[in-house]
DNA sequence: GAATAGATTGTCT
DNA sequence: GACAATCTATTCT
């Protein structure tokens, strides 16, 4: 969808060790365009949190698009804005995290102007060597394959949580969304929004085609 | 593998 | 007071 990702290069296999030296931090550009290009071309795309624990990062595997105010799905559905939805109005790269159930943190990536209430959520990510920090976090051996697999299982390993609310992925030290490579894309309707009306049936979710990590399981 | 129930709390009406 | 862009353990088949 554009030369952000896989130029059609290597394909489909994520690095075996983690260099945060070689990540390059995607500029402004890559979020300021519409929401269903950035969630498609963020696959692949590797997340790195550096924190007084150590570094965690996992590669990009499965987002959906969220693009209010038309979106009835979306938090900012019909134009609401609150103090928990604030940062889905602001400028592109920032962060919205969000609470989920009252124990499952939600990482999303803001895009498009200011005062578009846009945002990607990141469903799973495909954990990247060394695993032990995130197999902590999580309380599980990594050989189990669920580090990652979901919005709140991610969060939990990666140690992202409320206090990333507004950070700017393009100037954070400790947050940053770096260019990744990834396999071939599939679409879906997006998961647990039933109560969005017509817009349920959109297919707004994108992930990697064979990918382990993605959280529930595609048709093909 | 699929279905179910319970957890748990900030946010909005 | 209701509910949520979920996860886990448990109980089936």
């Amino acid at each position: 969808m554009s030369d952000h990702t896989c130029p059609g290069g290597a394909r489909g296999h994520a690095p075996t060790t983690l260099d945060p030296d070689m990540l390059v931090p995607l500029p402004r550009a890559f979020y300021d365009r519409p929401v269903l290009e950035v969630a498609a071309d963020a696959i692949g795309t590797i997340v790195v949190h550096r924190s007084a624990e150590g570094i965690a990062a996992g590669r990009i595997v499965e987002v959906e698009a969220y693009r209010g105010p038309e979106d009835l799905a979306a938090h900012s559905a019909e134009g609401k804005r609150t103090e928990r939805n604030e940062a889905m109005w602001g400028p592109p790269g920032h962060v919205y995290m969000f609470l989920l159930y009252g124990v499952n943190w939600a990482f999303n990536i803001v895009t498009g102007s200011v005062g578009e209430p846009h945002a990607v959520l990141v469903r799973a990510v495909e954990p990247l060597p060394p695993l032990q920090l995130m197999a902590e976090r999580r309380g599980m051996a990594p050989e189990r394959g669920e580090l990652t697999n979901g919005p709140g299982k991610l969060c939990a390993a990666l140690g992202l949580d409320g206090s990333h609310y507004g950070a700017d992925l393009c100037a954070s030290p400790e947050l940053q969304l770096a260019l990744g490579h990834h396999d071939e894309v599939g679409r879906s309707p997006r998961i647990n929004i039933d109560y969005a009306g017509s817009w349920v049936a959109k297919p707004w979710r994108f992930y990697e085609r064979g990918n382990r990590y993605v959280s529930v399981k595609p048709r093909d």
